[in-house]
DNA sequence: GTCATATTGATAATGGTTATCATTATCATA
DNA sequence: TATGATAATGATAACCATTATCAATATGAC
């Protein structure tokens, strides 16, 4: 199920900052405010947990539901993005309007480093564009070993 | 969390063909074939549910839970791939030695198509390389509008 | 200020997945 | 073939991330 954000309203005058994701048609929230900087300032990947903790510092009594709430909102208007790793809770990173980028994701340490390349970008364009597919986003993770932990491998043997 | 499996134990003859999971160096079971079986013929993307489903109709009685531990033990030794979709529960697939594939997902009904682009397998390559990464595996999902679904979003406007 | 309604926090409910445990099946060895 | 070690199994309880509910509150158009 996809969850359309209702666009038929939109707001006239936003006090919190244009970056709160009240533009898409929303009521302006602070609490959705403080979701998207922890987002951006917390650390690359956070949990909906580790959101919750550091929203809480922002704007302290801010509910788990309603951090579970903005992120869905802000996934939806494209101000962040949902992750959902092998094993453990899905984590979410801030998505601006800058490059994207994909994942390297260690599957020893679990250490995951983002690139950016833009021959991806066009890649998946022209394989969507085969199938008749209208693209809107996309999402690359590569597994493997980090070189750190290639190297530990290699020492074990 | 990364599960290895054991390799340290070798079985030495198998009564149910090479394609139980058991080559990884675990006991030969009838239920685990019973599983890929059901991973290979009843769809390309079964929930846990579906494969059980299906699975209790070549091996009657096989509980869900055995299908839970076939899946891991079939994606831990490369015959499956675990999928996980922005909502709704994981999706298997067969994962044979052929060559592997994308998925372009369709936002607005959901329907998966199965893509195969051997480009992709050499940029992924690249990337990995150049940050001292040893790939194992990658998945590339791209998100977007079917032409069905494209096609009546238009009539729509 | 007033009204309609989106948002919120607390918390119960949900549901996919995993852990537990007693029993059974598998396989190497004798 | 019998035996012992142990992996696999089924039933089900437990886990836990996420969602639904609902009454109270905050927001924004007028």
């Amino acid at each position: 199920m996809i969850t359309i954000i209702n666009m038929t309203k939109t707001i006239k005058s936003c006090s919190c900052g244009p970056d709160c994701g009240c533009s898409s048609g929303k009521r302006c929230s602070s609490r959705r405010g403080a979701v998207l900087r922890a987002l951006s300032e917390g650390g690359p990947h956070l949990s909906a947990e580790e959101v919750h903790r550091f929203a809480g510092k922002i704007r302290p009594g801010i509910g788990i539901a309603t951090v579970y709430r903005s992120l869905k909102c802000l996934c939806g208007c494209g101000k962040a993005r949902e992750l959902k790793p092998a094993d453990g809770p899905a984590v979410y990173e801030a998505a601006g309007p800058g490059p994207r980028h994909d994942h390297l994701v260690c599957v020893s340490c679990g250490a995951i480093v983002e690139i950016s390349d833009p021959a991806m970008g066009r890649l998946q364009a022209r394989l969507a564009a085969r199938h008749g597919f209208s693209p809107s986003g996309y999402r690359l993770d590569i597994y493997g070993n980090c070189s750190r932990c290639a190297k530990k491998d290699r020492s074990k043997i």
